[in-house]
DNA sequence: AAGATAAGATACGTTATGGTTTCTAATGTG
DNA sequence: CACATTAGAAACCATAACGTATCTTATCTT
């Protein structure tokens, strides 16, 4: 759940002088590697370029700012992978979702945006461009898709499914992250569903 | 909801030389408002001493990181007005607990909480500080009071009141304030406890 | 009133980062 | 193969915070 400095004097490897996409693809990494292990307020030129195994110029030549590095670097990786409800039950498909947030929030990525999340509140043009270049582009839900899913199936009172109904699943995993500094197991994330979620949905 | 930074070269309207308790109380409550403005990865003994107009050899004197202000000034400053369930139903004492939690929000002391859980993820020691010094020290809990004090009373079956239910309110009302930048208003609060928190526990 | 205490101003050398500029040589293209 | 790109190295200056040391003087104590 932690992601270390780059150590050692020599962080690259140097493969080789990269071009393109796979100079792009390094920095966009290293962008969010740094911001998983120091946060947005601890993201700076100096440290993508030195994670990276680049040099400042190569970065200021392309973006101005560390932010817009971090943005296009998000916007690129976000998970895509919506829940699919196949099965045949609500219980295990909403486990299903909260083990796939599990999994994404574990991911470098996930801390990443975990970070960027937390500290938005304070600049706030941040919190905006996140939300409208990676959230809302990208997916962003998890068990909404699988209430939805079950609502147009008929299976779901369309009317129980509010906003706040929705959150319930993701508000209790955040807290549990914040609370413990680790994401919820298994057997928390049976209890937020069979506690919280169902009884809500009327489904106790 | 955002603390601006003290601005002007004379952040301190040298009221006279200060001692003791007015002096200590001065640099806590800078120590607040730093941390709120620019977050935990912000403060600074400068940044401390500059917004309490003192000079950076009277914190030293004291203190040898700005954190260690910063615990000790939430420790004093930490709101322990707990809410009293004295009304007659579960309802109207659940939404008051939450709206208490949100004036809490509100606050310096709030915001400067806030930032400091979010970031405390990257600052494990300080994390295990803040809970055991501020939170478990003081209170920490509001819908928890509430749903403990109808369970001795015999109100509520205690058998439904799970660490999971204990959390569903502030879960909520933490994932609001993370997605809007701002706490949630009374209707968002009264849709929290009859939508989440009172079917979870059969009261639906 | 005299002396002890400590607030506050100032300055200093160090370190880290920011952002820019200049130069080199590796890589891809025609 | 020759040339245009551009990655990467290095040096630069400015700023900000650190931690310490020195000195003055307001304030409290006795």
């Amino acid at each position: 759940m932690t992601i270390s400095k780059p150590d050692q004097a020599e962080a690259a490897p140097r493969p080789t002088r990269r071009r393109g996409e796979a100079l792009l693809h390094a920095i966009y990494e290293a962008s969010i590697l740094e911001t998983a292990a120091l946060g947005l307020s601890g993201l700076t030129m100096e440290g993508i370029a030195r994670r990276a195994g680049t040099a400042k110029t190569s970065l200021y030549r392309r973006w101005s700012t560390p932010e817009d590095i971090l943005i296009e670097a998000m916007h690129r990786n976000f998970p895509q992978e919506e829940p699919s409800p196949a099965a045949t039950d609500l219980r295990s498909d909403l486990i299903a979702a909260l083990m796939l947030l599990r999994e994404t929030s574990a991911s470098p990525m996930g801390q990443a945006l975990f970070a960027v999340v937390a500290e938005a509140g304070r600049y706030p043009h941040l919190h905006k461009r996140i939300w409208r270049d990676v959230f809302d582009a990208r997916g962003g839900r998890f068990t909404k898709t699988v209430l939805h899913h079950y609502a147009r199936a008929g299976r779901l009172d369309p009317a129980r499914i509010t906003p706040v109904v929705e959150d319930i699943g993701e508000a209790l995993f955040i807290k549990f992250v914040v609370d413990n500094g680790l994401p919820p197991d298994r057997a928390h994330i049976e209890a937020i569903v069979e506690q919280a979620i169902l009884p809500a949905l009327g489904q106790g």
